[in-house]
DNA sequence: CGGAATCCTTGGGGATACTG
DNA sequence: CAGTATCCCCAAGGATTCCG
């Protein structure tokens, strides 16, 4: 199978080597994936950004902006104008994190009926 | 493309509606992505995950279970033996995730030079 | 407009001890 | 063996205020 050497970092001792645990630090947190998503229709700046996800704090967007501008998820972009302006856009390496994100939303979309019913189940047997 | 939708809780008011934001509150945690790579070689025993998963508290590893279970994602079973033993498996659902997965963990292990290339940079133009 | 800085709260989750 | 029950902490992250 495609996954073989995945867990080495639970023996190895760090963190670092494992590529899931990686992935999930990167793409775990509250906002990361659902900035790369928002960003995947076209450059933004931080504002329009700020509309178009209501529920994300300003602290949080530009922390999460910039982590994912360290990794070269993002890039920045300032234009000096009057009122300043930034634009944020993917990366190539940015835009390649859609196609495997992509894979795990349609998985959501497919799956959520069949998850939704074994919780109702699962709930329903609990409970009582 | 394939993502339409997706961000429609924000408008609408509530997360539970959008798919995104679900897949990120079944893997976003530490754990649910770890435990189910784990269960993906085979069923596995209680004590057995624990020991494959040095790292996990019992704590989060029951809660995690049991969360996985609720979703239809882990099935449970029981053997009344003489010292008790639970057994744990993916479902055919559970299965289905190993695949999205799969496709992150790819990406992750192909990315992971760039990334590492890009957060160097921006740290050594950023600490000085 | 695009942030930085500060304060404050919540709950995720670890450690430990006990049970059937 | 396979959990359950408690206590406790700390850091993720929200709200608010200030700045160039």
């Amino acid at each position: 199978m495609y996954v073989e050497r995945w867990n080495e970092a639970a023996s190895a001792g760090g963190t670092g080597a494992c590529p899931v645990r990686h992935v999930l630090d990167k793409i775990g947190d509250k906002w990361s994936m659902l900035l790369v998503m928002t960003l995947a229709s076209g450059a933004k700046r931080f504002n329009q950004l700020h509309r178009e996800m209501p529920d994300i704090s300003q602290k949080m967007l530009t922390q999460t902006l910039r982590d994912l501008q360290r990794d070269g998820l993002v890039a920045r972009k300032v234009f000096d104008t009057k009122p300043p302006s930034v634009e944020y856009r993917l990366t190539p390496l940015g835009q390649s994190l859609i196609v495997p994100f992509g894979h795990l939303i349609e998985w959501a979309n497919q799956s959520m009926p069949r998850i939704n019913a074994a919780r109702s189940h699962f709930d329903g047997a609990g409970a009582r």
